[in-house]
DNA sequence: CTATAATAATGAACGCGTTCATTAAATTCA
DNA sequence: TGAATTTAATGAACGCGTTCATTATTATAG
């Protein structure tokens, strides 16, 4: 017999409150994130977390799908920090310069901690039937871009960029400076010639572009 | 003792010459690329080439330094069929509307063969202290990307793209669609919009910021 | 208290890339 | 013909992410 009854009380042990696994994600995650803290991405293991957490590798399944996704916890405070660098770059520079200033700074963010970035952007799963939102879901990256769609409006409204669509600005923007993020990141051994370079006149041409 | 003696000749077993390693090689490969075109990346696995190849695993590695490199030679092929693609894109448009033909045939490329994309440019090796040169060294992708680099300056003499550098000109395009491509496949899940508009509209920017 | 039912937790296993101590093979020297 | 030497080839192992049949736990029903 499947059905309850007639207090809605099922036979067999109860299934875990969300608030229970919750709480044993958020000490799986602790773990994870000393490790993370003291041996880098290449220290994490699934197999450590779950020694430092005291459990099984394989409980870890039961409250995360696979391991990227228990790892998208610790990029939030990456991209955390990414943001909290595009704020200051924001505040420190006039309106005009505003835009462009915040493309440097997210490209510089991401040359300075290239392994993040590899492991944020390029690790990928294998089922792209699953459709597991990263950045997307679950996360404010999106809502801190505004940051940026502040920036754009900003200038259009000075005149200094042209009218239109401020979504499809910024994302024609987020493609140019994460094109130059991979590009200098995953093919060093191509003759880019000078990063700072590349990076001042890819912006450089891309906000021209726009005006 | 280590010396050799009057002959030159050594004594022990005679290490093999680079052309019966390089014949061995071939072997190796031919058996990874019949994998690859029957199962995908997934389904090639150094344990099977080894099988096919009647090999121990472990003798992928005297021939071999790791998977990736092994894989190298498949991945010019993809190369190949790319700057194919993008010679007949040349081709087929005047020389004002060439450079943004190429771009888009550059995107649109990768976008059909995103396993083919991740494969190439998203994993990566753990070691970046050696030096592997996957794209540039013994491949011939810097000198079949004169195509492009031919077309910047066709239109830099007619006066369509500003005067400077065609290889920085260069840099800043492959930036650009290397990121639309990286974007739009890696974060399916963002908000891009219509991805043909995306890709027309931050070509036509680039584009736009050069002249 | 015992049987039953439902869920939680895990030990053991799979295939993976890779390494390395050990073994096999091929050559020269005495 | 051995013995010695040099290199090739590999079996076994490591740690990895992940899965799944099995076991433990916790509840109700009789």
């Amino acid at each position: 017999m499947k059905t309850a009854n007639s207090q809605g009380t099922r036979r067999g042990r109860p299934p875990r409150s969300e608030q229970q696994a919750e709480a044993s994600r958020g000490l799986i995650l602790e773990s994870a994130r000393r490790l993370f803290a003291e041996e880098g991405y290449e220290g994490v293991s699934m197999r450590k977390i779950a020694t430092m957490a005291q459990c099984s590798p394989a409980a870890l399944y039961t409250l995360f799908p696979n391991k990227r996704q228990l790892l998208r916890h610790i990029w939030e405070e990456v991209f955390s920090e990414l943001f909290g660098t595009l704020e200051a770059a924001s505040a420190q520079h006039a309106p005009s310069a505003r835009v462009e200033a915040l493309c440097l700074a997210f490209v510089d963010f991401w040359l300075q901690r290239p392994d993040d970035y590899r492991a944020i952007f390029l690790i990928q799963d294998r089922l792209q039937g699953a459709q597991d939102s990263y950045f997307v879901d679950s996360s404010d990256v999106l809502s801190r871009l505004e940051i940026l769609r502040r920036a754009i409006v900003e200038a259009q409204q000075r005149g200094e960029l042209r009218a239109g669509d401020p979504g499809a600005i910024q994302n024609l923007l987020l493609c140019g400076v994460q094109g130059i993020a991979l590009n200098l990141i995953t093919i060093p051994e191509y003759p880019w010639g000078d990063p700072d370079r590349i990076k001042r006149d890819t912006i450089a041409a891309l906000i021209a572009g726009l005006r």
